[in-house]
DNA sequence: CCAATTACTGCATACGTATGCTACATTGGA
DNA sequence: TCCAATGTAGCATACGTATGCAGTAATTGG
């Protein structure tokens, strides 16, 4: 047998002698029950089993809890690592995420879908369509955050860490280190974090009179890496650095380095790259990469986004956390730079 | 200005002159509505850039369209993909999911957020308390999915690749290409995957008048996974092949052996082990592995949901999907199969 | 001990949609 | 021409909770 009648706040209000609103508000922080009710309301809860009914909350209250995240796609580990600890934190202030995976031109498809949630916040994550989905959701009253990057008009927050800073560290470690023909394998192009990174490594070089040494384009994928190194390494007076724009494509990059034109890092080549996703710790790659805080890039966006739930008003601000190297193996180090370290 | 009010189905309604319930039944899939109707509605619902209200359906038609999935952390690669493929194919079919973190001892808390989202379904892919929750889940009537991991003794449904089979298979194409010592990194030890895998690999072996040479248990983490390793190959005649219960595991233990122990694979052991994650393929790990398919464990799970869903009843069955051997370069062949492989 | 607060409580209604039921209109068959 | 069957539309209500309002009980101050 099972419960095939649930139970409700009136239930309880009768096995307790009460109102229903004395139920409601026993379970809603802050309301005004005196503690001899509310404890025997909790008793008769107790007793019955009495869950709360998120979603009848929702209709009456217009707060749904639910926070949407909008992704593209989870092989690269940065963003289960997001999510991971987003949802987490979230959780502790009683908020859920509900996921939508968007891509191509299924906005309006997924847009309707976003809407219907009544969702109280949205994370954006998604690679493409950003911008337009932050202004509807926007129109519609609801608090945005692009997570990693950046808005282009929107009336929306964005959380990113310093790009263009973590581009200037990765050029001017490298120049400390002797290295002359420093090459860049970018991300999506139309990605304002591909932008910024790469914008910072050139400033870096252009204040060393150098400038990119060869370029390809990886769109943050690992295939398209791989082919990138290929083609950056054609031909003589290879470089003697790359710059990646994730550690997702820096594994691809280095793989094929190694095994496919047996080069060694970082004998032949040194590799930096963004991010400072877990596997780039592991032994195989021992990758130098400019750490992301996801911690501090978490709880920002899950300050941006219960403040202006709390406050029943978007109030659009952007958020630029700060990120630092973190040094591994993966770049030949000059003999001043190593006595450096050690001490 | 922004729209401060929500646009609903009687707004509609009066807008193409008709009642609210036609304007709920164009909108209803299935319902009858004259096409004549429906257009005007449809017409006018664009107009207004009207969007159905799932919450508030939610409470009258008793469907959330939500299914919970309980995770204890998203840090080996197999649980991103599954979270990515699931929910894409739930998308498609008008439902989303949402995210439940839990571990340790919150049953209770995790319970009592589960329950209030009136979930439709819910997927457990928690290494931990999943069988208190599925009976709980049950018992409110929720249908529930065990994923990677068995029902023992809940009413609940299961979806679990062969891990028996995949055990058997492992040892035996061990056994094939010559492997006398074979040892095994158990995952954790209450887990079900872990048993099976650990009982079809004794089994294999025990064929061959063999057992395992030495065990060690990893958890399913790298940390202990690389303690393992050490722990295995301490002492004199060190095994000349491992399986390990996860490529997870796998990573860090060949980490270990060639960066702290100094072997190479599968020159100085041989590795096997189980999910097929996409690292797995990587040129730096070339991992022989026991495949467990995504695509059709998710397809399971979404079968088992939505059919219970649909027959609004609770009818719990065990999918058991077929599990099979890729081979890559992380086992020494014997000469036989190495011809054989060519053929 | 009384008046003025304050602290609770319950009543009634709203939230936006789905759906059983009734009523009406249309169609086809005899 | 009339009746039965079918197809549509609208009415009314239910879903479970939150909350403004009004009323009552408890408390405080003088």
């Amino acid at each position: 047998m099972r419960d095939n009648k649930p139970i409700t706040s009136i239930d309880v209000a009768r096995a307790a002698g009460v109102s229903q609103s004395a139920v409601s508000r026993t379970f809603t922080p802050g309301a005004a029950v005196s503690d001899k009710t509310r404890a025997k309301i909790i008793e008769a809860a107790k007793a019955l089993k009495y869950r709360p009914n998120a979603i009848a909350r929702t209709l009456s209250s217009n707060r749904s809890h639910i926070i949407g995240m909008v992704l593209s796609q989870l092989d690269n580990l940065f963003y289960p690592t997001v999510v991971d600890k987003l949802s987490r934190v979230l959780q502790q202030h009683g908020f859920h995420l509900m996921l939508f995976f968007a891509e191509g031109r299924d906005v309006d498809n997924a847009l309707t879908q976003l809407l219907a949630y009544q969702l109280d916040g949205v994370v954006l994550a998604s690679t493409t369509l950003s911008s337009r989905l932050a202004k509807e959701c926007v129109n519609a009253n609801i608090p945005v955050v692009m997570f990693n990057r950046s808005a282009d008009g929107a009336q929306a927050s964005s959380v990113t860490s310093n790009n263009r800073e973590g581009g200037r560290i990765a050029g001017e470690f490298l120049l400390e280190n002797g290295h002359q023909r420093i090459a860049y394998i970018a991300g999506r192009e139309d990605s304002s974090t591909n932008r910024d990174r790469e914008a910072g490594l050139t400033a870096a070089l252009a204040a060393a009179n150098l400038s990119i040494y060869r370029r390809a384009v990886g769109n943050y994928e690992r295939e398209d890496a791989a082919s990138a190194a290929r083609a950056i390494f054609a031909g003589k007076k290879p470089p003697d650095a790359v710059v990646v724009a994730s550690d997702h494509m820096a594994f691809a990059v280095i793989d094929t380095l190694r095994f496919e034109l047996g080069r060694t890092i970082p004998g032949d080549v040194s590799v930096v790259s963004f991010d400072n996703v877990p596997q780039a710790a592991w032994p195989a790659y021992e990758l130098t990469t400019i750490v992301q805080s996801v911690d501090a890039m978490v709880s920002a966006t899950t300050n941006l986004l219960l403040d202006q739930i709390n406050a029943h008003e978007i109030v659009s601000s952007d958020v630029v956390v700060g990120c630092k190297l973190m040094v591994r193996k993966s770049v030949r180090l000059s003999p001043a730079q190593k006595v450096m370290l050690k001490s």
